[in-house]
DNA sequence: CTGTCTGGATAAGAACTGGTGAACGCCGCC
DNA sequence: GGCGGCGTTCACCAGTTCTTATCCAGACAG
């Protein structure tokens, strides 16, 4: 195995995730994030099943403390959403832990 | 043994490329690109269809760390992709992935 | 059931990125 | 010197993305 520094690639699920060229590939089609939107996405997944608090996910992607009332994270996550179910609608993979944050986990929607 | 460092043409698509002669054929046409451009060229052709990020693209053909701002990346992708849709206008080679870098892969362009 | 809070959805304006044409400077050559 | 090829930089503009605001549905407590 060729080493080198982090990995090319790593694949969970149906998903082929490549951090240095942030592209996300379902079943070999592009998913089309944006920088940010691969950003969150990345973090989450390195996560895998765990719950990120909103505020930590905030600081993670734009650094300082989260402002109150603050919707980014909000909006981003549901842009993610929309992308991923476009090329995979029978998954969804970013879940919501009410009041607390948001959790990644590949799961079929039945 | 095929031996000597790199192949002496590679094809791809209807492409030819002669990395010893800083050339590259479609279908028997020259596509007259100057030294940098076929830098820039090949090096996206050796990465077939992976995302190379600007500042890779910068280091590995100017050497150094991009400088912010810098459009050298974009002007050259410019005229490489003029020179290659004159001998090849129903082709297109070099996709931009926005905010991220360009990818290469041959696809027509119905 | 009602009121309050959180997150989903959408939209508008701001901010940024890349496409494009042209100008500029550098060299080698006529 | 004047010319032409080449590489770089600049400026303008269109298209994309990000931020923020708003409205609304769902969750939860009393």
């Amino acid at each position: 195995m060729p080493s080198t520094q982090s990995q090319r690639t790593v694949e969970i699920a149906n998903l082929e995730i490549r951090p240095d060229e942030l592209q996300v590939l379902v079943e070999g089609r592009r998913s089309g994030l944006t920088v940010r939107e691969f950003q969150l996405f990345f973090m989450l997944a390195q996560r895998l099943d765990s719950v990120v608090q909103r505020p930590q996910i905030y600081t993670e992607i734009w650094g300082g403390t989260m402002p109150r009332r603050d919707r980014s994270v909000d909006v981003l996550v549901r842009k993610v959403r929309a992308k991923l179910e476009q090329v995979a609608p029978e998954w969804s993979y970013i879940h919501t832990h009410f009041g607390i944050g948001y959790r990644f986990s590949p799961e079929r929607t039945s």
